[in-house]
DNA sequence: CTGGATGCAAACTCTTTGCATGCAT
DNA sequence: ATGCATGCAAAGAGTTTGCATCCAG
């Protein structure tokens, strides 16, 4: 496997925080970039194994979960009853298809400021906001 | 049972659909109104059955489904793995925890037009938007 | 009467956990 | 050598579905 710049960037957060470099968490970072959309775990699991097999779900959960609190990921979800991953990480927004579940990504500008503001004075930290607007995608409604 | 004005609105509403008046419809939409906060499901249920024993999950899930519909009530999950129900009907927003799932309520100004167009633009009909900002709450970050 | 709503129970999906093995360090 | 990460399997939570019974209209 060849290393690109972004496993460099991955594996130095990593030592940083005196955790592992594996094969697994270099191709599922790599995976996820490159699939560039949303992904759910069992499908970013199925892009994994074809390049390297044997990998389980478990690890692409645990793997999803460090590299969210490493700020290289942004949890999507849940959203339609499943928790999907986004490898864009600039401010954007998601549409939800209410009857399918099919996410697209939103570019609106969005002043969240007072609502950040409120969520600290109710006493949480580390706010972070994300719109998520809910309709009925083109395909649903054609079809019922 | 008593009959308020707002179980009036149910049931007008339900003839206008032909659909039943039955008394787990008209509880469970009482119950809802009077709790004025974010429940789950099972947590509904419990309150439910302090009026009428013997109401089953699948009906508070169809029921809730159903006064949905009718614009009565709103469903700010999934958060936390688990949908919630509100029956707040004017624009606010929510702060979830990212930690131990607590919903509360936020209330600040948010111009979401922009974001609605763009969904909208995307083939996404009957679009409603709902910011969620998660963070930590006071307790989780107290407690580790 | 008649069909939609209910209650019970079971199934289903996605996610999380426990433990022995293996590999990065 | 050392202990964190992995893989397997099984558990867990919440939600949804199927079907017989019952009741609102």
């Amino acid at each position: 496997m060849a290393i690109s710049p972004d496993e460099t960037k991955l594996a130095a957060a990593l030592h940083e925080r005196g955790q592992r470099v594996t094969p697994q968490r270099l191709v599922i970072h790599r995976t996820l970039r490159e699939l560039n959309r949303h992904v759910g775990a069992e499908e970013l699991l199925g892009a994994v194994e074809e390049r390297i097999p044997g990998v389980s779900l478990p690890t692409v959960y645990s793997t999803l979960e460090l590299l969210e609190g490493l700020g290289l990921v942004r949890r999507v979800g849940p959203a339609g009853g499943r928790v999907l991953y986004d490898s864009r990480l600039d401010d954007h927004h998601h549409v939800v298809c209410s009857h399918c579940g099919r996410v697209e990504d939103i570019d609106a500008p969005l002043d969240t400021g007072a609502a950040l503001d409120a969520a600290r004075g109710a006493g949480f930290a580390d706010a972070r906001a994300g719109l998520v607007v809910t309709g009925v995608c083109r395909d649903c409604a054609i079809r019922g």
